[in-house]
DNA sequence: CAGCGGATCGCCT
DNA sequence: GGCGATCCGCTGC
């Protein structure tokens, strides 16, 4: 899986954030170390994955919002019950990758997932974040310029 | 202890 | 482009 969408969320000082009033069992992931994994569920339906980014008892991390499938992608498929959009979104994402609640609070490269090949991107783009109510005017969504 | 609303998706038009 | 589905965690009383 090659990631092409992200989004930053913080803590207290980030409304949008489900760090924002306190440290609960559910966001409890988000205030470990970074590259902790913090799995929640979305809508009653769907998984979304974050990748914690700060340092423990500072809860700061990252969506991963979508990424284009290059290896395992008959896997994805199975998955995902579909041949295309895969994981053109955060709940496709963590559907493609099989990734649920049961992973939440592992840490990266433990077995469950492992993130490489980091570095930034030529020519990423800046927006606001999406599907969010508060805090709309920070512009903590970053895509990269080819997949769009 | 109950009510609320969400970091979404997929199908319909 | 718009809306219904679908639950559980959190907040407030």
């Amino acid at each position: 899986m090659l990631l092409n969408e992200v989004e930053a969320y913080g803590g207290s000082d980030d409304p949008a954030s489900h760090a924002f009033r306190s440290k609960t069992k559910r966001n409890e992931p988000m205030f470990g170390a970074a590259g902790t994994v913090y799995v929640y569920r979305s809508y009653g339906i769907h998984w979304c994955l974050n990748i914690v980014t700060g340092n423990v008892g500072d809860p700061e991390a990252v969506l991963l919002r979508g990424g284009t499938v290059v290896e395992g992608k008959d896997a994805a498929i199975t998955r995902r019950r579909r041949p295309d959009h895969l994981a053109d979104g955060p709940g496709k994402l963590a559907q493609a990758l099989h990734i649920t609640g049961d992973s939440s609070g592992s840490v990266l490269g433990d077995g469950v997932l492992t993130i490489s090949g980091l570095g930034i991107v030529d020519g990423y783009q800046v927006t606001p974040r999406i599907g969010i109510t508060k805090a709309t005017e920070r512009e903590w969504r970053f895509l990269s310029r080819d997949t769009g």
